[in-house]
DNA sequence: CGGATGTTGTGATAAATTTCACAATATTAG
DNA sequence: CTAATATTGTGAAATTTATCACAACATCCG
């Protein structure tokens, strides 16, 4: 019943969740997978999966399964990742020149062609075979090599001041990994990488574990499964 | 109505940006807040934030808002970071070396106290101030160093493995970077940053730009404001 | 003092999301 | 061919999560 309009957030989270787990499963040779076998290797219900993939249209086949390359294809064509896009990042320090080295992102299909530092001692050098610009370059960069995602690696204090340049120049996706409350006009896209709120989710666990213990001693009695 | 039974995840999430939110707060000054402006400036509804707060307790003054320092102290001891945290660190790579490198994770009172990776070249090296030891010391220095957490920043392959280990050490929260399918035990939390899915969540959104524009449209009309 | 205003905490309500239940259909074994 | 088994796709029900609405109370200002 291809419907794209009520999609949540998370069902989108999990649609890359799948396609990973389809690639493993692709490397291990199977060629058919069941929703429910799916399901168990990745933490979710099989129902949950059927659901997620019903709002795009009908990927299976009855009594059979999912071949798997098939579903794969699908899902990045979903997802938008049937293509390749141009990601700059802004900041290479600690964090930037690791996402930079980083080849998974390029094997999925974001390029990262672009990145820019305020730091005299950076600027001019190149890195992984890409030069590293001052970023009052930034809106000729764009506009030159398509770039349609950024990557927010500088420090807290002037995240929102580089986002703002990355979206006046019609940059519409962005990933920050800055502690800080960004915010974005209408039509942009914000995903915000916190990995101290991460620790602290961690930390609220172990603090209050015998609670959670209690909750999942329950769910487990219901017969529910990890939450992944 | 202190009830810490039924807790959203999602809202462990929003108390750990609420702190950092009254962090910043407290830096520009101001000792008061209401709940309406902290809510502006994150992007969630003032309703949000205390019905959030009022499971562990009432922290506000009734006309007036909440002391920033107070309601910060009040944060960090439902998460539990009012004391420290020892960290181990697994994969001394370049996602590794940055997260070690990173002083905000200390700030926040996690240490990383340990770093274990299996490659000779490393093995035995001190960066920031800590030896990088071999994975075969692991149990040893967690007990050693009472670590209770643990982040996985090596290979997917190996990633369970390591997860394993560490879980079988005691550890009882796992941060993980492994674009893989991690399982762990009853009583284990585990969260996963994965870093290609936040890449292709922003490539759905360009993908399907007029979709989600509708959509932003119609919130908006309801008078809804960003998500953060 | 008294009315206007501001703000919390929370029960009730609404909305979103997940899970259940099952019809429909394919496959397999005999 | 038939019965037994497997699996999808989806409407309905259940559950979870977010928002609304408002009583209760504090503060401000004349
Ligand atoms: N390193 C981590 O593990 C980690 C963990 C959590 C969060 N973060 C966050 O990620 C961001 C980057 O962290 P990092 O460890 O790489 O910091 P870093 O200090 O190593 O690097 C920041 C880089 O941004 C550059 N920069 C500063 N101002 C700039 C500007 N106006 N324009 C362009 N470049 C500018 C600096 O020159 C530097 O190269 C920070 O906001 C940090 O809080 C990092
Ligand atoms: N770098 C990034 O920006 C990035 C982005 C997304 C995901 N990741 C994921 O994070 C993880 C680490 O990434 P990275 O870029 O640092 O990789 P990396 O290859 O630079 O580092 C991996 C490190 O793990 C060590 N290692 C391998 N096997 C080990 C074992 N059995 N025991 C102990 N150590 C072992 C290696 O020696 C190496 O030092 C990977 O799973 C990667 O997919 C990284």
């Amino acid at each position: 019943m291809s419907d794209k309009r009520k999609i949540a957030e998370a069902a989108i989270v999990r649609l890359s969740v799948y396609n990973r787990a389809l690639g493993e499963i692709e490397k291990e040779g199977l060629e058919i997978i069941s929703s429910d076998e799916l399901g168990d290797r990745i933490g979710y219900h099989a129902t949950q999966i059927r659901k997620d993939l019903s709002c795009f249209g009908e990927f299976g086949e009855v009594g059979k399964g999912y071949f798997v390359r098939d579903l794969r294809d699908a899902i990045s064509r979903i997802l938008g990742v049937d293509r390749k896009w141009n990601v700059a990042l802004a900041g290479a320090g600690h964090l930037g020149s690791a996402l930079l080295a980083y080849p998974g992102f390029r094997q999925r299909g974001f390029n990262i062609v672009a990145v820019f530092d305020n730091d005299l001692a950076k600027i001019g050098k190149k890195w992984e075979g890409i030069v590293i610009q001052d970023t009052s370059e930034l809106a000729k960069t764009v506009k030159e090599q398509d770039i349609r995602i950024g990557i927010i690696a500088v420090s807290p204090q002037v995240s929102q001041e580089i986002v703002d340049t990355l979206t006046s120049c019609g940059v519409r996706a962005i990933l920050n990994f800055a502690p800080a409350s960004i915010t974005v006009g209408e039509g942009v896209e914000l995903r915000n990488v916190d990995l101290a709120t991460e620790l602290e989710c961690l930390s609220y666990f172990l603090t209050n574990e015998a609670e959670v213990r209690t909750e999942v001693l329950r769910k487990i009695k219901n017969n529910n499964g990890e939450g992944g």
